[in-house]
DNA sequence: CGATAAACGAGACGGTACGTCCGGTCTTGGT
DNA sequence: ACCAAGACCGGACGTACCGTCTCGTTTATCG
């Protein structure tokens, strides 16, 4: 174990925390209101009542603050325990769903993304503040599963792990594509019908 | 049912066909180059030598040109009959991932998706000139498998065209999700695995 | 012989004509109102009704600007006769004076000094637009004298201009400097007395 | 000759006498490189090993510490005796030029200069601080002049002390506007028409 | 075949945001 | 008490694009 910031800063005035928080608020207020590419950080840092100078300070660009304006967005996300693996899906579907139809994630996560593509490092920000910390709910799922006997313990460590990242891409891609792309609402039939394909796929017996 | 031309007006120059080809090949052009947001109308109307109010006069801007650049990519898309459904699936999302993977369509995607969440309009364009475009894959493998035996055939035609919706987010959702935010390459191993899950369900039988 | 402009400008659209004077004419009301330290080219570009981007396409900076802005102040000197040496002398004295009191002229025109002692460019541009220009006022001056035989005929054509420079010099440096640096109001007894010792010389006869 | 630190406190400004001297020389030395508006105050503090506080905490801005820095520059002047008045002159100025022609006398004077247009207590620092310090080589030079009998002893003593300002203001108006408007070189034979005009004017005997 | 009309290239235009820099001020902790 | 370090707010910088406009020119169809 080491510490993160091996010599951080001795002197000096410090940086304000309060500052932090304002800013990520009024990131997500200005992407509500004016959207991705409406947002500039001018006016994120009139919003908080800091300097641009401030926010260049801490962040490298909009993207990187785009990134965790929305990644906090996610923490909220919770499995609450519906009696099924089924009804838990559909409940963690419907929760995903309600936070992605939020405009301040609507316009800001997939923006991010598009940016992603030409810069390693802000995938890097991307996977750490969001994909993989939101991983945790597909492992919780799937504990959860087990303990009910709904599905079999596992056996190799290696293929749980990769089963965890296809059934998170198969989960959150449903739901952005949904959201997003086609533009459709996840309504709680579709998480129902959603559920159904996952569990028991296109050839398995029918719903009832 | 409305003239999609209200009046063509026989006089004048007509426009140029030539131009059109080239400023869609200019963007995608400079979209591997500069990816979408170093993207400028200048620079594509100088990369297809012609002047930026030509380019003007025959789209609204950034986001309407770059949804036909990336819209015609889409349309290599083929199902080749591979002898199963599970088959097939595998293929078109190798296919769907390759196209995905080229830098013209991975950053110009998702960054038009993003604007689209507060453009009703371009939203529409997306739809039609993408989403519903490709739906025809979904259904001619749906068909394709009925006639297999591997399908039953469908009963209430509304619900039929809700699970065409339904699967198509489903595999394209998991393809892009895999591709652009988890930021994974998508192999034929992991198309095995997503077919196979899309077949049978997490509670379905095993592979083999 | 040559044209002045090879090939000026054969297409586009023409640069606005009104254009320049106006920027001129706020560039020398910012000059009054904020002095040259807090003149900036935006609001300069604000008062003219102008966008910065024009500004900056025909003047290379704040420097040029103000240089062209000052030049044209000097353009309203003249040397009208009256009777003699020593009273056009102090004429154009009192003259030259009483535009370098305007603010105007006052904080631009050694600012624009003090930035060309490092900057060849702007030397050359505050030499032909001003210096040169006003060199007149001595030629003038010199041959009106003669005509009137108060000075001798010139011989040799090469110690001829050098005067004109060493006079030039001395009655621009001691108004300049009486009136910027020693920061005095310039008198009519104080141009007398100027006139009479560079007329007469301080070792020569007394004024009456 | 006084000790400048009247009070030497037993605790806390071991640096406060020497950080005078090195903010000055660090300002004549960044004027050297950087010119007058090339030159910060940060800059400034971290040649002379000093932090900015410092430096706001013993002058009120640029302009002010600039004044000082050159000001110590014309200290050096001297009116070494070559036996006439013309040649006193002559070396005088040569003596000038070769300081103004240093670069941070070029940059720093005429801005100081120039921004005290709108400063009236700017202005009364350059005047006490350079101006009527050096006005002692006119007296100097007068004083000189009459015990030889070059020039007659005054009777008047408010038109004497006018004659000193006139001259100081001819002097080094010329000097100045030489070398930093017309931005010529001030030669031994340029000094010697200078001095020549200055004794015996335009109209007196020429030189031998 | 000449008139008419639209599209064309070129590039200047008014705006807006960028990311950087500096000016001055204010906290820190150190001596 | 003073200092160095450096974060802070504010504001100008010069640049880049945006989308519009004004030109003169080209290429059609129609009278």
């Amino acid at each position: 174990m080491q510490r993160p910031t091996p010599a951080p800063r001795a002197t000096g005035r410090p940086r304000s925390a309060a500052a932090n928080a304002a800013i990520l608020a009024a990131t997500r207020a200005a992407l509500v209101e004016l959207g991705w590419s409406g947002l500039t950080l001018g006016d994120v840092a009139a919003r908080a009542g800091v300097a641009k100078t401030t926010l260049y300070r801490r962040w490298a660009g909009k993207n990187e603050l785009v990134v965790d304006a929305v990644a906090e967005l996610f923490d909220e996300l919770r499995l609450p325990d519906r009696g099924s693996l089924a009804a838990d899906i559909e409940g963690v579907v419907l929760q995903f769903a309600a936070i992605l139809d939020r405009p301040e994630a609507k316009s800001g996560l997939m923006a991010v993304v598009s940016e992603s593509t030409r810069d390693e490092a802000l995938r890097a920000r991307i996977r750490t503040s969001i994909v993989d910390r939101q991983k945790r709910l597909v492992l919780e799922g799937r504990a959860r599963a087990q303990a009910r006997g709904e599905l079999p313990p596992e056996n190799d460590p290696g293929a749980a792990a990769h089963t965890v990242d296809l059934i998170f891409d198969m989960v959150a891609g449903a739901v952005v594509h949904r959201t997003l792309v086609s533009a459709e609402p996840v309504t709680e039939d579709w998480a129902h019908g959603f559920a159904q394909v996952l569990l028991q796929g296109l050839t398995g017996r029918p719903a009832h």
